[in-house]
DNA sequence: ATGATTGTATTAGATACTTAATACAGCGCT
DNA sequence: AGCGCTGTATTAAGTATCTAATACAATCAT
């Protein structure tokens, strides 16, 4: 199931995921998206706010529209690895300014994440 | 000045920076906030606003008011203590999260903090 | 050719957020 | 007593988001 935070628009989370599922390969280079009306009920969700999600997505270049078809990853393989650094990199630099903003510095997060990732390697 | 996010409710981020004032120290325990009247003039936003946010936060119990004389930190400094560990708690988690979801485990995540704080320490 | 499926567009209504303009009660200072 | 500050409340208006209910044109499979 599909879960959305309250506090952010239903339509930019939309988008992230289905980023997601084509940089993590979900959904592979050339694949045919489910259709909105597909997608909207899967999410629980209007198609209009599908819709949206997907044509702020389509700016960016990954994925394109047969008018009458349906919609489709882009073949370009290099275009979703680099989509996925550079996402990954944008989640890096905001995560360091937050910790930095409460006084860690680099060395101290991963002293952090060490300790976590021992923590969790328990289970 | 104050700059704030359009994809996210004003006095959610208010939340965020009034919070991150008291755990970095730029509030102590005990200090009088300033008044909504002012914050929301530095902020460039309506009283309302800064109203919903303060008495958001203030459930958390790191404020307190006087109904006629101002808001004010609490003075249990252990309070905001624990509250910093737990933000930055929270950020980690969060992060090494989505991280994951893009394929990155921890130890991938090091090396590009590593290699991150090497770049901009050239600075 | 027909019917189902595709993306897209439109209209209307509900809700949350934000601003603006006021107003009030209580406290402290002069 | 009066003035200015405090938090708080109310009302109205504008905007963005989301849902619902349709509708249409083009494509594809049968």
């Amino acid at each position: 199931m599909w879960e959305f935070s309250t506090d952010r628009p239903i339509y930019l989370q939309l988008m992230d995921r289905l980023q997601l599922r084509i940089v993590n390969g979900t959904y592979q280079p050339g694949d045919k998206l489910p259709s909105v009306r597909e997608l909207a009920q899967e999410a629980s969700v209007n198609p209009n706010t599908i819709q949206k999600a997907l044509s702020e997505l389509e700016r960016s270049g990954i994925l394109y529209t047969q008018r009458t078809n349906g919609r489709f990853i882009t073949e370009d393989a290099a275009m979703i690895d680099k989509l996925k650094s550079q996402l990954a990199e944008e989640q890096l630099v905001e995560f360091l300014k937050k910790m930095k903003d409460f006084g860690y510095e680099p060395k101290d997060i991963i002293t952090l994440i060490e300790k976590h990732s021992q923590e969790t390697a328990a289970d």
